[in-house]
DNA sequence: TTTTTGTCTTTTATCGACAATAGACAGTTC
DNA sequence: GAACTGTCTATTGTCGATAAAAGACAAAAA
């Protein structure tokens, strides 16, 4: 097989939810647009509801004739796209496994290993090597560099130069912008969590992320904004991997960025300077605490 | 065919070079670390030369029966690596052509333009990535973000962070570090170019890149040493588009160069931190007027 | 006249194949 | 016994092929 259509089952999926609220179905290029996906793929969807008796179709009118069950839903694990799963696979083997820095990485391996070809596997290596992990040798294997103090060291440097500039530059924001109001909601679930922390301790590392990116965006430096992708995808691989002290470091955690929302908050760069270097200081304590 | 042997290729050109000096070829070994290549490649060479006539072959002895000839050499054009010959097409297309912000970039049209296959311009087009001036639709095109002012911006707002902080570590160095001599060696260079610029002033830009490396190399922080790579290629390709008053523009940066030198030979950190932003501002001035 | 649908073409994502190249191992030579 | 060569195997780089997905265009419907 040239392709799995994931593509297809992924927005399937996603449209039987959408089925549960209404008797008809909108046309075909507003559902493309309501799934993200082309309109080939609507068809293809939509025929695959009229073969499992969901709907009736015929041209305009799409009629919602019962409600989905469970089984009319393709199973999780097949519509996920190739690239995430190699992640998946890479990042277990090179973060959870006893991966030496200087280790060779071989795409024939990968690839038997999760039993894809070689091309999707070199393409995403050329993709990760943009985070520093790894390093080719040309017409050679890769080289891994190792999830190091070193690496941890050079990453939050520059995360927190960034950081900083972005921080100083959203105080800069005309009160209208759309990042107050994104500013104002994402405080509230820091309140939300706090109140039951040991409840929803576990959902502070996707806030964080949300929080820290709108920060970076406020630089609406292109560099500043991708540069955070690196952050993203190692904390959020590393969390996974080391939870001790989950609770305690997410509950400080959350302390500090309501400091830090509040500075910003009174426009005073100097406050925000203070707030932000505190919390990067202590971000990078953790991080590097659960390396060495 | 699978794959062009330009290794090989490029490999035996060199090492027609150093046949010119020696009696005898050492050993596969030892050649195929002075050209960079396997043994593999060695035994083709040697196979080769001895195709010639160049060299009689018997086990460990190599005797040199002749000097090379200009027509044993391969053609220049067919010892460039495929992706070298991508880049130089791509950018053409991007930078000289009239290429729109926003403009769709189709694999498949570029693949049949240079008469390749499309898997390598794909993975071209994920590393070129990493430069932020093009962007990718999942399961569709690229799009072309373009060479704009923006981007300009963007990239020397970050380059100057990156440079500044790295001439700060510079002046740290302690003064064993290799990086003291490769500096005089450097300016030994800007001298020679400042005695004959008209004659000389192509060189510059080779000697930028240069210098304006080893500043960064002394930050020892990947991500700032990886960025410069950005840095580079605009600029590379840039200036081979647009050469107004390129020697009056090389004439003041080498003397930008110059203070900048002196300041971090004389270990001031504000007496650093004064010439390196004079000098960036100015070299920033130069890419915007070349872009509006 | 604008939106929707039917149909058809183009492009992308992925695979398997194969030559170029790297690299491993054992026997050979100094 | 250390380095070199002969031979063999494994991996990378690139291509062509193919199903999935996107998207163009004209006919049909509102």
């Amino acid at each position: 097989m040239a392709r799995q259509n994931t593509v297809f089952k992924d927005a399937f999926n996603r449209c039987l939810l959408q089925l549960a609220n209404t008797a008809s179905l909108p046309s075909e290029p507003e559902l493309g647009n309501a799934l993200g996906v082309s309109r080939t793929t609507v068809r293809g969807i939509l025929t695959r509801l009229e073969e499992l008796g969901l709907i009736r179709w015929n041209k305009r009118s799409k009629t919602v004739l019962r409600q989905p069950k469970p089984e009319d839903y393709y199973p999780e694990d097949e519509t996920d796209s190739l690239s995430a799963i190699i992640e998946r696979s890479f990042m277990r083997r090179i973060l959870a496994g006893g991966a030496e820095p200087g280790m060779q990485i071989n795409e024939l391996e990968i690839a038997r290993d999760i039993g894809i070809g070689t091309t999707s596997v070199r393409e995403f290596l050329i993709r990760f090597s943009r985070f520093g992990l790894i390093e080719k040798r040309p017409n050679s294997h890769w080289v891994l560099k190792g999830f190091t103090r070193e690496f941890a060291l050079e990453l939050t440097e520059v995360r927190e130069m960034f950081e900083l500039r972005s921080a100083i530059s959203f105080v800069a924001l005309p009160a209208e912008h759309p990042a107050w109001a994104d500013l104002t909601r994402i405080e509230a679930v820091h309140h939300d969590i706090l109140a039951d922390i040991d409840g929803r301790y576990t959902e502070f590392s996707e806030l964080d992320e949300r929080f820290h990116l709108l920060v970076h965006k406020s630089s609406a430096n292109r560099f500043i904004v991708d540069f955070y992708d690196i952050i993203t995808i190692v904390f959020h691989y590393h969390y996974q991997w080391n939870k001790t002290n989950a609770r305690e470091r997410n509950a400080r955690a959350l302390e500090e960025h309501l400091d830090y929302i509040a500075a910003l908050r009174s426009r005073d760069p100097a406050r925000v300077e203070e707030a932000c270097r505190r919390h990067l200081r202590s971000a990078r304590e953790t991080l590097l605490q659960s390396i060495a």
